[in-house]
DNA sequence: CCTATGTATTCATCTATCCGAATACATGAG
DNA sequence: CTCATGTATTCGGATAGATGAATACATAGG
């Protein structure tokens, strides 16, 4: 109880900032690679050759925004996704780019 | 026919750029706003209390990424969502903010 | 053509983001 | 404690994004 409620601009500003969050390609294939499985910091890294620092700050964001979970596996720390919905949801926005894209090449036979 | 397809990896960077179109706060009061009803670049502009030239520039970024479409009218322009299912996601990914908050909050007196 | 209204664009500036490289920090083994 | 492994952070530079102000552009009316 007694916990402070985000006002609306301040949900606003909290959803523009998740969808943000989203809004990088990296980020997203370290998404849809960690609905395949959790993994270590290391081996996404490896599965998505990118540098591990590079994964750790994209990790950072995407934990800061609560998309992904860390625990800790002794020395390493094993990220997993912290909603499945997020994936429905990137799916479906997926869905919709390809729709679109199918629109507008679909105008030049239509 | 014969229409270029996107890679993989062209797909996933039209994703990013999609969902960080979504990335702005200003942007998402203009997708809600349009869901509401189409309107003219001026009476949004108005609607949201913002300065023309930014709803207008706001308003391009969302056309490129196929997110809103324009229409004349006279001397003005209507825009609207190119897409509902659009809303949907953005209230799907609110709802699922609004869980993770209250997950947090929650924690307290669990 | 000239004007009025509505929309888009440019410019300069400021802030935020992304990255590679280097390094600091944390954990477990010996 | 020391070392090895794995993760996080800092730094610097390059790039992209957002904004106010000013202005160009487009359309309709007279």
């Amino acid at each position: 109880m007694c916990v402070e409620q985000p006002s609306i601009d301040e949900l606003n500003l909290l959803h523009a900032g998740v969808c943000q969050a989203l809004g990088d390609p990296k980020r997203l294939l370290i998404l849809y690679a960690l609905n395949e499985r959790p993994r270590h910091v290391s081996q996404l890294a490896a599965d998505l050759d990118m540098p591990q620092p590079t994964a750790s700050r994209h990790l950072q964001i995407l934990r800061e925004r609560h998309l992904v979970l860390a625990q800790r596996d002794g020395a390493a720390v094993v990220y997993h996704l912290a909603e499945p919905r997020v994936i429905e949801v990137l799916d479906t926005m997926r869905q919709i780019l390809r729709d679109s894209l199918a629109r507008q090449t679909g105008v030049v036979n239509a």
